[in-house]
DNA sequence: ACTCGTTAAGCGAACGTTCGCCCTTGCCTA
DNA sequence: TAGGCAAGGGCGAACGTTCGCTTAACGAGT
């Protein structure tokens, strides 16, 4: 920060007290017009922006909101991160406020402090969450502090305790189940997360609901569970082929691109034909799914609205310390239909 | 912000004034030990944190930089956005620094207007830039404000205007090239990008480069221009298939995954198997690379390295007011060998 | 002619820090 | 014994705002 230009500058300029010039400012001034054009003229002359620092010290209010994320390993691109930050800081800007990232830690009390340190220094406002697992400290430690949030994701299916948004990933799963039936998909198998994530368990449900709907009757041994990663989609998918035929799946519904992805090439080195003689299924619909051979039907996630979204409510509320109504939203994912599925020759033999 | 410790509450508990309190977290005190003792055990039973916008009000900096990125296209990841954005606000955090994220905007005057906004406000200290086309104005614009800030990626190849890390694309595709050449490649075909892309001459430049190491000489036709699409990549590839035998490649150089990816579809459209047939080559090294048909070679940018890097130079700027040496570095790209060019068959007839 | 209300603008204070200078005390040295 | 110096700590001021209260001027109503 080299010069700055301060409202005293100004009002010099002007002819006036340095207050009259705040006032006009946040026009909560009653000044004569003629004033009012002077001061406004100066302003444009001297290019004068208001010192952020003194008006936040003011107003004890940074206009800033923060937001963390856990890293995405190495070998798999966060599909959704770019337009969820666009979208926030985005919406964001509209109301004055700015986006500010902090690194992610691992370590659960360390999380904790950076979250503390960042609130009780006065760096930002409130926070935008997103990591949501079933022991998650986050959310209770700051709905006990009383710090404001909104949460992208939940921690309960029925969960109230606080504001957040939330993808419908039953809903999303039990699309692609239909639209398995609809192809005359009678054997279906899911590849499933451990039972110890959330989402995973939101997602597998839509599966059940899918199968009850049509009336086929739920076989264990379809559901596979495992980390979403193409490896476990790969392994799991080797062991559903070598099922007995009548039991064999005609179809598989993945919780996630990357099994997907393994199961895809399970299939393939099972010398089988993905889409014509297996449907495959995946969920997130990255940026990948469309190149893949043969491209991938999956599940997309209205990110860009949810970030949007997520970042007018906390806003709203940090403004008027009232959550816009409904205080909890579910939004539905959108399967987009592509060859790995739309391809099948039912019966093929 | 809801309570707020200050250091009057503090002082007042230690029985000091607040000044000498403040002296002893910036450790510029000269105080006993024991009252040392005493200030500090009030700070923790408080649990007092100096407030930010105080703090900054007063030393006139905002320990925070700002970065902005343009969004990719739905139906395209951004591969390093994750990694680049976690080391940058890690290393920044080591220093007490933050990274604020900003929207971007495709006019130019209206981004520039942003920028000055941030810093003519003390919003931030400085900025990481990372948009480097040929007319961009960004950097003339900083430059010209004296507004400090780091380049990632330059705007001429011996530029030395501006401080900047950047990643040596033509030695990426020279060793691409090295890569094929080795594996008794002569007909190399390069799909490469508008000739109005600094990025993208100086990786074509390694095409060349490698080309007359290997003693082979260079073919027009063998080098096709377009956006870095999947779709050029595919329409690329079907006019260099349709080549006459004796220019047709054996092996196609592509500037990024995307085209890549095209070539690779284009390739098995024409009955040709990828990799035995004709070599492909990416860059980006995209997490999808791995996981497409057969897996795709590719470059891989040291991401990690080259934020935590910037990050560090421009922190030091803002500290010491000078550049750690050197200004501007170059970082080499690593080939990635995978089966889309290792299982070639050379005079496969 | 006096009060009253309105309009236009000024003024002091406060938000929570850090900075530089000053004061006090005690001790050592010439 | 006067002078000096270092250690330990206090004090006023300033960073740039905004907020709420006060003031001055003026016209209208009784």
């Amino acid at each position: 920060m080299f010069k700055s230009v301060t409202l005293k500058e100004v009002a010099a300029k002007a002819g006036v007290s340095y207050q009259t010039v705040s006032k006009v400012i946040n026009n909560k001034a009653k000044v004569s017009p003629e004033t009012e054009k002077r001061i406004w003229d100066a302003i444009a002359e001297l290019n004068y922006t208001p010192n952020y620092s003194g008006r936040s010290l003011r107003q004890q209010r940074s206009k800033t909101i923060g937001y963390t994320w856990e890293p995405s390993p190495p070998d798999q691109a966060n599909p959704i991160l770019d337009a969820f930050l666009q979208n926030m800081f985005r919406a964001a800007e509209e109301k004055g406020y700015y986006l500010l990232c902090f690194p992610f830690h691992a370590d659960d009390a360390r999380m904790l402090k950076v979250y503390a340190q960042l609130y009780d220094t006065g760096r930002v406002d409130g926070f935008v969450i997103s990591r949501m697992n079933y022991g998650e400290p986050t959310v209770p430690y700051l709905l006990g502090r009383r710090i404001p949030f909104v949460g992208f994701g939940r921690l309960q299916d029925d969960d109230t305790s606080f504001p957040y948004v939330d993808v419908d990933g039953g809903a999303g799963i039990a699309q692609a189940m239909e639209h398995l039936v609809a192809l005359g998909h009678r054997k279906i198998a899911a590849l499933a997360w451990p039972s110890d994530s959330r989402v995973g368990n939101n997602r597998l449900e839509g599966y059940y609901r899918g199968l009850s709907k049509a009336g086929i009757l739920h076989r264990p041994s379809l559901v596979v569970r495992g980390e979403g990663t193409s490896d476990v989609g790969f392994e799991a998918t080797n062991y559903l082929l070598g099922l007995p035929e009548e039991i064999r799946p005609t179809a598989i519904v993945c919780m996630n691109d990357m099994m997907a992805i393994g199961a895809m090439q399970a299939i393939r080195q099972a010398g089988l034909q993905v889409g014509r003689d297996i449907g495959v299924t995946g969920f997130d619909d990255t940026p990948t799914a469309r190149y893949l051979t043969p491209p991938l039907t999956s599940i997309s996630q209205p990110i860009s609205e949810i970030g949007e979204n997520l970042t007018k409510r906390l806003i709203e509320f940090l403004e008027t310390g009232i959550f816009p109504e409904p205080r909890c939203e579910l939004v539905a994912p959108r399967l987009e239909v592509r060859e790995s599925t739309s391809s099948y020759l039912p019966a093929g033999k």
